[in-house]
Formats: C-alpha cells, structure tokens, sequence
DNA sequence: CTTAGGG
DNA sequence: CCCTAAG
C-alpha cells in the first residue's frame, strides 16, 4: 500500500508526473494524423535546443562526479537532492533516474541499430549517438564504464525533463512521436551527444560487444542495470528504490542475484526502508508486483526468504536453518546453497517482454517499409547471434496488414551466472572468470524462444499467424529469449552444499545456470523420481528469459549484476519507427495471474512426502521444508496442489488432467490425507489406524523425526 | 504472516 | 492461481 501511494505520489510528482504525460497527449494527437509531424518537429526542436544546452551544462558540471551520484545529481539538481535523500523521498530521484535511465536505455538500443537514416527510432537521435558511442568505445576501451555512463544518463535526463516529454517517448516510444520527431531531435542532439557519448565508453561497449567486454560490462552493470530498470519501469513507480539501489549498489557491495528477489527486496525496502542489501537490478517484474496487490502480500513473504538467503553471506541467521535443512534433504542441498532462486513473481514471460530490453518488433507493412524494411529480418538475424536474450517485439505499424512481420531485437542478454569469488581472488580473475563463463555459454549453444503473451511458443511447427505473431495485436506480447542450451547448461558448481557460501576455498566459482534447472532440482530431493522432462524445462525457461549476469562478490569490489550486456544491431530504423508503448504500462497494470507453473512429478512428489511427514496443516512449514528454493511455490501454491491432488486422486485417472501423476503419489496423498484429517489437531505425527498406508510409504513418523533434527 | 476455503 | 476472511 504503501509503495502505491509512493507510486501516485511518483505519478503526481513534479516532473515525473508532467513527463510521460505530455507525451501521451502527444501521442494521441499525432497518431490519428501523420500530418502532426510539423507541430511535433518544432516541438522536438525546441526540446533539442534545451537538451543541448542540459547537455552541455551536465558536461561541465558533472564530469568529476562518480557514476551514481552523478546520475542522480545530474539530473536534475533539484530534483537531485531528494535523490540523495534516499529512502526518504524516493520519488523525486526516482524520476530523474528513470528519465536518465531512460535515456540511457535508448542509448544502448540505439546503439544496436545503426541508423544513418535518421527517421527510424522512436529513440531519436540516439540511432547517431550510438555510432559514435561504438566508434568512441573503440576508441576508448573499455576506460570509465559506469562513471560515465552515469554521467550521460543524467545529462540526458536533464534534458528529458526539461522538455518532459521525452522519457515517455523513449520509454513508451509512443509511435506518432518517434515517427514524426526524429530528424529533428537527431540534429540537435548529434553534437551533445557526441561529445557525452565519447565519454561514455563503458556504456558503449555494453552495449556493443557481448562477447568481449563481459566482464567490463558487469562492471558497468551499474550504470546499465539502471537503465534497465527505468527502462521497463512505466514512469514513475520504482524511483525510490532506484535511487536508493542505486546508490548502495555504488557505495555498498551488491550481493543481489535473482531478479525476483531483488524485486521482493526491492519492496521491502520501499515499505520499510531497510535494507538488506542493495538491489542490483530491478526487473520488470517490479512493476507488476508493485500494481498487484497479491505481489504485496507475497512479496514480503519471498523476501524474507530471499533475505535469509541472502543473508547468508552475511552470515545471518539463516545459515544455520538452511543447513538444517540441507541435512535433512540431503539430495537437494546441493543446489541450495549455490543459486539462488528467483521468485516466481517475475517468472512470467509477461514480465519478460515488458522488460528490460524490450526490442521492438514492428510489423511492417511492405509499403510502409521504406528503404531499410528488408533489412530488418537480416538484422534480426545478425543480433540473435550477438548473444542472448530477452527481445519484445512490439508491433508498429498499424497498417500492418501484411504477412510479413519485422522484428527487431535490441539487445540480447546473457544467461544468469553466479559467481563466487573469494576475497582474496583479484579482480582480473574475477573478469576472466565471467569472461569465460560467458564465452562459454555462447559458445555452448544457445537456443532462441519465442513467447507470446509471456508464454512460450513451443510448436515450432505452427506459423507466425497460427501462433497469432502475425496479428498486430499480439506483436507486443511477442517475445524472444535466448536460453542457454539445456545440455549444455553450466553445471551445478563444484562447491559444497553445506559450506558456507562465502567460505568458498577456490578463488572463483562461477556457475551459469539455466534458470529452470536449478529450481525443481534444488527442489526436490529426488530427481530421481523425475528428471525434469522437457516439459519443466521449458517451464522454467519462461521464468527465465532476463537472463542476467549476476555476480556475487564477497567483497565491496561487488559486481553489480546486469543483465543487458549488449546492444545489438542493426535495424531498419523503419520498422522501429512506430513503438507502442502503452504496453508496458497496461500490463503492469493488469497485474495479471502469474504463469501457470504445473506441479512436476518431482514437485508432487516432494509435496506429498514433506504433507506426509508434517501434515496437512502446515503449509508453511512444508513450504519451507521442501520448497524452500522454488521461490515461485508459495505455500498457499502448496495448499492448493495438495487440494487439488487430493482431488485429482479421488476421481478416476480418466478424468485427470495434465500431466499423468504416478499413481502410487496419488495413493499417498489419499493415505496422507485421510490420516491427517484425523490427527488434525495432533500434528505430532503419531500414526496410528490410518497412519497404515503412510506408514508403510513413507513411514512419516520415523522420517519426520530424524529429518527435523 | 498463515490458514483455510471458495472462486 | 487468485482472493479473502479469520486467527
């Protein structure tokens, strides 16, 4: 509730509020009328001029500043100081920072697509800058990465907000404005920017190269993992969080790995303040956790796990009872310790394209391409190698009636990787650690997923309008992922379950993981039972389409974790030209049902035999006890499987639905349940007459014992 | 926050 | 899965 008001508030707020709504009303206008380009260029112009005399004032004002501070203080120095201020009044900062991140998510979109034309991007003028930022990325090296990417950012911001309109349109990239705006815009930003750009290689070079810098780009994670956030951010909603992360992020070590829970963490710091550990990123999923009022509840929730986990480290509390835990689960433990789960929140897909790096996938009509609409499936084509991840396609052009539909993919990301590294590694080992990680993965195979509406299309036999891709309607909902080749998917790290994660002996440990693996396995003891058919494989995929890099340091050096590591390639600026931006906003604000996740066989199986021990009251403690790392099992999730497999187990295996349940699973949870109904109040487990068939399963009572030692 | 149930 | 009432 709290976050909410802070939200409104956002929304009202200064110069959040005045921002992305101009742009609306801007865009409603233009969108009816092409013809509405004239108003718009002079607007623009005018906005350019202002952008570049910001720019410039940034330039000299924040050239010393350190990368956080400066994105916050250069924004807007007004508007700055609350920024400062943390926690306290998160939302002043918060705009500027979106508006900065903003810019700076253009940027690095820009920079994929190359556009000499100028009318493409909704981005503007950042089709230039992005050549330049590669030249002078190249030029520079990787030399000041975050600092600098900070300081662009907040100058841009500045800009942005000084003219108000145009964090919408970046973010948005409302269509009528992009269209009708860019020449203008390019021209006058081209030399500002320029000159920022040139500082910012770090920034460039994320965005640029993947497979190169991966390691200098995590360490611009900052800067990027920022723009990220703002990136998907519907205007103002996170900006305190961000600020406040932001700044820790800097001054603090991160520790953050899993979207999900910096998400959760996120929340919590909003409502209470404090904080944990700096969130490093925040994804999209903020956003949609921030409009559901379920995400509220749970969300505390989660995060208290998440924080125990994270604690760790810290050398928390939680320790110990995960080490219990891991005891008593011995097959599970493995995992345990070493990833980190993200929570469920995020999993959608939906999360996935309102995300970060949305691409946008614009249809295009052949008449409405102009020079360059031929190029864009090749270009495509060209940033799928480039790496990873994560691409939203949104439709464009609303003539659309062809059957040919452009896409374009702005940045790819890589897989999630953990890392751990000892105090004592040094810094050129932890870059060549990831480095090769990284160049492992890509090189390991990768596979590229298409989601609709946040799931995945996983007929690769169906067409693009069977799948509904061709419709207009769907472009938005359209999503790519790179997911890392299952087979070839890093393998759990070598470390011990049981050691403390910090205690790490070896210097690194880097552990990239597909994302769905590590939750069923880490989840349920018995893989044995099943393996994760491909079925759950995939499930997880969805959840993790942001892949990101996250890198737990122990020391302060703390890698921030990004996840947008490159920008790709080039676009016809064409197919670009028309972005739907609302998208974002309203599913944030469906706030719809996460994904459906079914229960795996191993995940039955684990319930059934964590209700066996427990009972049928206990949710929590079952949660715990075996769900503890698959954060996207709540424990209410748990109740209603076990309500539900008591009912699938009582109706005749013809009508059951899904996948097939073992039906020796099924007569325990009737055994389980039927003798727990009758022990109700008595948890202590004593079976007794209808403890027969449990007894003779699972022997709840012998196993509840010892296992709870 | 957890539980328990209905939807 | 979601939502809610109740503890």
């Amino acid at each position: 509730m709290k976050l909410k008001k802070r939200l409104d508030c956002g929304h009202h707020g200064f110069y959040v509020a005045t921002i992305p709504k101009a742009p609306r009303s801007i865009r409603r206008r233009a969108q009816p009328k092409k013809t509405d380009e004239d108003g718009q260029l002079c607007a623009f112009e005018l906005l350019a001029s202002l952008a570049k005399q910001l720019l410039q004032e940034t330039e000299s004002s924040s050239a010393s500043s350190n990368a956080s501070e400066n994105d916050h203080s250069a924004i807007g120095k007004d508007a700055v100081e609350n920024g400062r201020q943390y926690e306290d009044k998160p939302v002043k900062t918060k705009c500027l920072d979106q508006g900065s991140c903003e810019v700076s998510a253009v940027f690095s979109e820009s920079a994929s697509q190359n556009c000499n034309q100028k009318c493409l991007l909704n981005e503007f003028p950042l089709a230039e800058d992005d050549d330049i930022l590669q030249r002078t990325s190249k030029s520079m090296g990787s030399g000041s990465s975050g600092k600098i990417g900070g300081d662009l950012k907040s100058e841009i911001c500045k800009s942005n907000i000084l003219k108000g309109n145009f964090p919408s349109q970046v973010k948005g990239g409302s269509p009528k404005f992009g269209e009708s705006c860019f020449n203008g815009v390019e021209n006058a930003f081209e030399q500002p920017i320029e000159t920022k750009v040139i500082e910012t290689g770090g920034l460039n070079m994320a965005t640029t190269c993947i497979s190169k810098d991966l390691t200098e780009l995590c360490m611009t994670f900052p800067a990027l993992a920022n723009s990220d956030k703002d990136v998907n951010l519907p205007s103002c909603r996170d900006p305190i969080p961000n600020a406040s992360f932001s700044r820790h992020r800097n001054d603090i070590k991160l520790g953050s790995r899993d979207d999900d829970d910096n998400l959760s963490r996120f929340n919590k710091f909003s409502n209470k303040l404090k904080v944990y550990r700096p969130v490093t990123r925040i994804g999209d999923r903020r956003i949609r956790k921030l409009l559901t009022s379920k995400y509220w509840k749970v969300a505390p929730k989660l995060k208290d796990y998440e924080h125990s986990r994270n604690s760790r480290n810290d050398g928390g509390l939680r320790p110990l009872h995960r080490k219990r835990k891991t005891c008593y689960n011995r097959e599970r433990h493995h995992r345990d310790v070493l990833y980190k789960r993200r929570k469920f929140y995020d999993r959608s897909s939906v999360e996935t394209f309102d995300g970060r790096f949305s691409c946008e996938s614009v249809t295009n009509s052949p008449e409405k391409g102009r020079s360059g609409d031929k190029s864009s499936s090749g270009s495509m084509l060209q940033a799928a190698n480039g790496a990873t991840s994560l691409v939203k396609g949104h439709h464009a052009s609303l003539r659309s009636k062809d059957s040919n539909v452009k896409f374009s993919i702005k940045s790819f990301k890589v897989p999630e990787i953990f890392i751990e590294v000892s105090e004592t590694a040094t810094v050129g080992s932890l870059k060549r650690t990831v480095m090769d990680t990284v160049t492992a993965i890509l090189g390991g195979g990768i596979r590229v997923g298409v989601l609709m509406h946040g799931k995945k299309v996983r007929d690769d036999n169906r067409t693009l309008s069977q799948t509904g891709i061709s419709s207009e309607d769907n472009l938005d909902t359209l999503g790519f992922t790179l997911e890392p080749h299952p087979v070839q998917a890093p393998s759990p790290p070598p470390v011990c379950p049981e050691d403390p994660p910090l205690v790490l002996p070896d210097a690194l440990q880097i552990v990239a993981r597909s994302p769905e693996t590590p939750a069923l396995d880490s989840e349920c003891p018995n893989a044995l039972t099943d393996p994760p058919s491909p079925t759950e494989t995939e499930t997880h995929e969805e959840s993790n389409h942001e892949q990101a890099i996250h890198a737990d340091v122990l020391t302060d050096t703390t890698l921030p974790d990004s996840r947008a590591l490159v920008a790709v390639p080039a676009m016809n600026v064409e197919a670009l030209a028309v972005v739907p931006l609302n998208q974002k906003s309203r599913r944030s604000e469906m706030a719809q049902r996460r994904t459906r996740r079914p229960f795996s066989v191993s995940e039955v199986e684990a319930l059934v035999r964590a209700v066996e021990e427990l009972g049928t009251g206990r949710w929590r403690d079952v949660k715990l006890r075996s769900f503890e790392d698959a954060d996207h099992r709540t424990y209410v999730d748990l109740k209603d499987k076990w309500k539900t497999l008591v009912h699938t187990a009582r109706i005749s295996p013809q009508q059951r639905r899904g996948e097939p349940v073992p039906q020796e699973l099924l007569d325990r949870v009737l055994a389980a349940h039927a003798y727990w109904s009758h022990h109700q109040a008595k948890q202590q487990g004593k079976h007794q007459a209808g403890a027969l068939k449990i007894e003779a399963l699972t022997d709840p009572n012998g196993a509840t014992a010892s296992n709870q030692l």
